[in-house]
DNA sequence: CCTAAGTAGTTGCTAGTGGAAACAACATCA
DNA sequence: TGATGTTGTTTCCACTAGCAACTACTTAGG
């Protein structure tokens, strides 16, 4: 089988860049109306919830979110600012800082992953077989494996 | 066949959505290194480039890439700046104001196209075969035809 | 112990982004 | 010729995010 020319399959990058645009764009839109929250609450709020207790130091949710320190420190104020996270002391060690969900982070990260995962659900499954789903995430996968090889961080 | 599960499918999209953040990040890296450019640059100068004369009103190209009026200007003042646009009259309009590439401006364009194609050709294309990449162009044509939609700007 | 060096998190500063609204210059239409 | 609409710019504001300086604490070495 002949290989498309190179320029005809770049389409497929470009297209995926312009999907992932738009469909961000209605994932904000569509967590402001039904959730009342920002899409870049989401990484934090997925992390705290997943991790035990609810509840992690603050370097360590940065570098689970790739973000700096700085950055960390000011969206815990926010969420806190909005009751949905609360700044508790890491036990042993006197400098660290814990970040834990409160009842109602809790419960507004279950909102948020609703509204979102229903997103996607309207707006991506459709438009993909199971078949196309699978080599979408094969595919996808590699290149965030290997693009984050390249920028230092493989993980 | 039987369909996966809804969760497991929406693996898909996180995986896209990831590649993308990823490449990105070594898009921006690359164009910075190679060419002096940031990425923002990008949708603006293709739009000149491909354009009859290579020149358009300032709020055709606002449409163009999607963004307000006052934002162009901006980025215009940007690259006029640097040497690569520059403002001219729109003849028979005397409101209007034309952005047109300067030679440099071409030449940058170029440069920063070929950069930005080879980033493409050295983290996606070795990771998707001709029929994957098909797949991926197909799909995400759909879902980003349909995500503008319900953005209300149809295209 | 006690000091030197390191680490965790916060804060001040800075540069940049981008929208809304006000505005000036011009066009169009009655 | 006004009234109204358009075009592009500007002002103002809020937000973002990194860097570097800082405080408070821990740990290692003498």
């Amino acid at each position: 089988m002949p290989t498309r020319p190179t320029n005809e399959r770049r389409q497929a990058w470009y297209a995926a860049v312009r999907a992932h645009g738009a469909l961000t764009e209605v994932m904000e839109q569509q967590l402001e109306a039904d959730a009342g929250m920002p899409l870049g609450w989401y990484d934090v709020l997925v992390n705290l919830y997943l991790a035990p207790g609810h509840a992690l130091r603050m370097s360590e949710l940065a570098d689970a979110v790739l973000m700096s320190r700085s950055w960390l420190t000011r969206r815990i104020d926010q969420l806190e600012r909005a009751g949905l996270v609360e700044r508790c002391s890491a036990g042993d060690d006197g400098r660290g800082v814990r970040a834990r969900l409160t009842r109602e982070g809790k419960r507004a990260y279950l909102k948020l992953e609703r509204v979102h995962s229903s997103t996607i659900d309207t707006h991506f499954l459709p438009y993909a077989t199971t078949a196309e789903a699978e080599v979408i995430q094969r595919v996808m996968k590699r290149v965030a494996a290997n693009a984050r090889r390249e920028l230092g961080r493989p993980e």
